[in-house]
RNA sequence: GGGCGCGUAGCUCAGUUGGUUCAGAGCACCUGGUUUACACCCAGGGGGUCAGGGGUUCGAAUCCCUUCGCGCCCACCA
């Protein structure tokens, strides 16, 4: 059989995950096992794969076939998020493409539209996993609009209700002008932005003074309802007590004052705009004044805007400062920078806005979720760090804005029977909610309340035309998918929750990872998962955030096509260091291909060999033994990196092993002679430590480690490697790997006298050693099978007129036919013995330092005892070798 | 304004409680090498005042102070 020496991904890949399908490999049921549970965090089911979910997925997918080969019973539950406002923004852009406009249409059709859009795109993110390699149980697959999801939302809404941490309030909350939505705190950024801050005289009433305040939103003046100042500031003391007149509106307002108000800021008076301005409305809310809201829900002014009526916000910024100025009321002014909140989805600047909205109380709630991380530990966060980014979130947690308004979610469960503020109930259905609502106006002492209650139907409930945030599904998602709310006690919630690891960004440690510990302490009484592991942002060379606006994301697929998911996965992983920034760069991609293809080729050499009944060369027997010793070591080593999450270096550590200790070092040692077979116990043993190799890539490099574990030794259906069984750990034996070390000093001694003398390999050559240290001798075999050295003879003196060279403190000749560079010599060695006096004067130093001898450990000591022992040796070896030449 | 983190080779990063040659790895780079698994390769090599300054210590990349530079998170000062 003929293997091409260039390994092709495209051949197998879709292959083999074909085949892992087919055999459910990937599939989990409740067992006798440990479970492995890993939930996906939901991609918005609209998106496309980014590098962003590339890095997080592999992260997941070299988890979770870690636990398979484990033993474990691994489960990956994938799924999309219906992402309520993203998702909704989309559809409504596509509705105008076709010159359909929102309002324009009813709730149920424009549903109808969203979900064909869910429908056509939903799951093409899947797909583009499956290409990357991840092994999900898709039979699993949820969507957060699902109607169980759903269901399981209603159901938590309902119960939290009815705990009374539900509530229904007038607040100030951050509306989106543009998806006519709020925003919760966190979907806010604070953009630093250019502005100005403008000076405007209030005349006083019945005087001819006028007071001057800044303001950077001159336009909501027409909103104000008071000025206010500090008690303290003298400034103003003469005013107390009197009003002024709003410039345009004339509206007549107190003057109120309150030490909130920095006397040093502008001229150290606030207009109060209690509609428009959170502080303002906690000023109003103090000194009972008058709201006016002067807004329409996109940010046009209403009919107090006046004039300006109709016209949008920003517009009118510009027309009423010309205004003021015309009729003398602007008096100043100046260049100021402030930070200005916008929307996370929409970029439009977020207005504060007074609106009916629904909350969670989330004091209670949090204090739970705070101890699992903080104090008992039951839920650990990868890097340490972020701990401290939780504890401050979680100690100074706000009531949850859970209502947005929207159309694409789960509809609030709230039905309106009346017209009070009061009149509502909140159920499940809303025959129950007619239910309840009859009960509770039947009890209700003014009796024509009860007769209303009486006659009420269906037909008179009216259920909220709000939706809930989308993390309101998603925070219950690693209970949800397992039917957990609807059927806490089922099978599947109970075996597999809590999970084991989460892994996502650290930008959703608020939005979704808090939240998702809160809900499972609340409806499970426990953890939703033991250890959350952050990966960093995923940046270009620039240190740019890859964004589709910049155009710095390379397109995830064709990535795979050219390098293979591999060596995608290898590149990405390379570099990735828990919890920092990834700077991607397509060499690193490349990287993870040559790595591939270095793999394949390891492979091609054992099928390529004949294997005969010969005798086991002693070079072989020893390779074998020091390389098992080896992997046992790096295995040691690879767990711990796993242990801690540091993937990146797992990889690194399984990567060198593979190319140096395996390739470079085991295969060159065990190779027979060119058109020779190999005897049949280095074969097998060979084939075994290829196969422990494999197994401990497979995680990584999924594709090919199986397509070459298929194919080295023959095997029977159920021998799949992606359900092998993970290599035991064993007793290292630190003398090989110690012996070994040292033999490969001297190979590499003799490599490069080769190389400094331009020696070809095929010519055979001789090694005299003035040996001190016995360790080398077992190792003999080895050195001469590597550098085709003929023979070697031990010796009682230096060889003269031979090239040398030493390790520790043995000396090796090589003699050369020729008369050597005897100056060339002396001068490497005067070099050499110049560096070790020196090394040695700095031992003896420390040592002769009285202080040093009294304060430092005993075994430090030593160890600078025996420092001092070893260069003596040397400088004797090579002070000899310098005589022999002179 | 408050908090957290970072600065080590050209690049990306390791470096655990100060003490085994601790100044490292991978990539990149330089030199040489293709009949004999792999040039997506092999062998060899160069390269860092551990951001700057000060301190503690017998001993500091590691601990403390300080300066400079960078990043992130939180916060209602118009």
């Amino acid at each position: 059989m003929e293997i091409p020496s260039k390994y092709d991904p495209k051949k197998v890949e879709n292959h083999w995950y074909d085949y892992w399908m087919e055999h459910n490999y990937f599939s989990s049921k409740p067992d006798e096992r440990e479970p492995y549970t890993i939930v996906i965090p939901p991609p918005n089911v609209t998106g496309v794969l980014h590098m962003g979910h590339m890095l997080n997925n592999t992260i997941q997918d070299v988890l979770i076939r870690r636990a398979r080969l484990m033993g474990k019973n691994a489960c990956w539950v994938p799924g999309t998020d219906h992402a309520s406002i993203a998702t909704e923004a989309k559809v409504v852009a596509k509705l105008k493409e076709q010159g359909i406009d929102k309002t324009d249409i009813s709730r149920e059709e424009f549903l109808k539209h969203a979900w064909d859009w869910t429908h056509e795109y939903g799951g093409v993110i899947l797909e583009q996993l499956k290409k990357l390699g991840c092994s999900c149980d898709w039979d699993r697959t949820k969507f957060t609009m699902d109607d169980d999801m759903s269901a399981s939302v209603i159901k938590v809404f309902v119960d939290l209700f009815d705990k009374g941490l539900i509530y229904r309030g007038f607040r100030m909350v951050n509306w989106d002008p543009e998806a006519l939505t709020t925003l919760s705190d966190e979907e806010v950024i604070y953009e630093e932005k250019e502005g100005l801050l403008y000076y405007l005289a209030y005349p006083v009433e019945g005087s001819d003074e006028r007071v001057t305040i800044a303001t950077t939103r001159p336009e909501t003046i027409l909103g104000d309802t008071a000025v206010c100042t500090n008690p303290n500031d003298e400034r103003y003391h003469h005013l107390r007590g009197k009003k002024v007149i709003v410039p345009i509106c004339d509206r007549i307002i107190p003057i109120i004052e309150d030490e909130y108000v920095t006397m040093e800021f502008g001229t150290g008076c606030l207009k109060v705009t209690p509609a428009h301005d959170i502080n303002d409305k906690d000023l109003g809310d103090k000194h009972q004044l008058e709201v006016i809201d002067i807004f329409n829900p996109d940010a046009s002014l209403n009919s107090y805007g006046l004039h300006y009526e109709g016209m949008d916000r920003f517009e009118v910024r510009k027309a009423i400062v010309k205004e003021l100025e015309e009729k003398g009321f602007l008096v100043k002014k100046e260049a100021y920078t402030n930070k200005v909140g916008t929307s996370e989805r929409t970029k439009a600047v977020i207005e504060p806005r007074l609106s009916d909205q629904w909350f969670l109380k989330m004091e209670g709630l949090a204090k739970p979720a705070l101890e699992a991380v903080l104090k008992t530990g039951e839920v650990r966060l990868f890097p340490k760090k972020f701990e401290n980014t939780y504890r401050h979130w979680m100690e100074n947690i706000r009531d949850w804005n859970i209502s947005r308004q929207l159309w694409w979610g789960q509809q609030i469960p709230a039905y309106y029977y009346g017209s009070g503020t009061e009149d509502f109930v909140v159920a499940e259905t809303k025959e129950e909610a007619l239910e309840k609502a009859k009960k509770h106006l039947s009890g209700h002492p003014d009796s024509s309340r009860r007769v209303f209650g009486e006659s009420l139907t269906l037909e008179d409930l009216r259920q909220d035309e709000d939706v809930l945030d989308t993390w309101f599904s998603s925070w219950l998602w690693p209970i949800s998918v397992f039917g957990g709310i609807l059927d806490p006690e089922n099978e599947d919630v109970n075996y597999y929750y809590p999970t084991s690891d989460l892994v996502t960004g650290p930008d959703i440690i608020f939005f979704w990872v808090s939240r998702m510990i809160i809900s499972g302490y609340e409806y499970r009484g426990e953890r939703p998962f033991q250890n959350v592991y952050f990966t960093g942002l995923v940046r270009d060379k620039q240190r740019r955030k890859m964004s589709k606006q910049l155009g710095n994301s390379p397109d995830a697929l064709k990535l795979i096509d050219t390098y293979g998911a591999d060596g995608v996965r290898v590149g990405l992983l390379l570099s990735s260091a828990a919890g920092n920034d990834l700077m991607f760069d397509e060499d690193l991609c490349q990287q993870g291909k040559n790595f591939a293809n270095k793999i394949w080729n390891g492979f091609r050499l054992l099928k390529g060999w004949e294997v005969a009944d010969i005798e086991q060369p002693e070079a072989s027997k020893r390779g074998i033994e020091w390389y098992t010793a080896k992997f046992n070591q790096t295995l040691e080593t690879i767990e711990d990196h796993y242990g801690k999450y540091r993937i990146s270096d797992a990889l690194m550590a399984i990567y060198k092993l593979v190319w140096d200790d395996y390739s470079s070092w085991l295969l060159e040692i065990v190779k027979p002679q060119y058109q020779q077979p190999i005897d049949r116990k280095s074969y097998d043993a060979v084939i075994h430590i290829f196969e422990q190799n494999l197994k401990l890539l497979h995680p990584f490099m999924p594709f090919l480690t199986e397509e070459v574990w298929q194919h080295i030794t023959p095997r029977k259906p159920d021998e799949a490697l992606v359900i092998a069984s993970w290599p035991k750990a064993a007793e290292i034996d630190q003398e090989l790997i110690r012996g070994f070390n040292f033999s490969a000093e001297v190979v590499s001694g003799i490599r490069t006298i080769r190389k400094e003398k331009n020696i070809p390999q095929r010519q055979a050559l001789q090694l005299s050693v003035l040996n001190e240290e016995k360790v080398a001798e077992q190792w003999d075999c080895v050195i001469k099978k590597l550098t085709n050295i003929s023979e070697i003879s031990y010796v009682g003196a230096a060889v003269e007129g031979a090239l040398s060279f030493r390790v520790k403190s043995n000396e090796y000749f090589i003699p050369i036919g020729e008369s050597i560079d005897v100056e060339a010599e002396i001068k490497k060695i005067t070099a050499e013995l110049e560096y070790t006096r020196g090394f040695l004067q700095s031992v003896q130093k420390k040592l002769s330092n009285e202080r040093f001898v009294n304060n430092a450990p005993e075994k430090v000591i030593a160890v600078e005892r025996k420092k001092q022992a070893d260069a003596e040796a040397k400088i004797e070896t090579l002070e000899r070798s310098l005589a022999s030449l002179g």
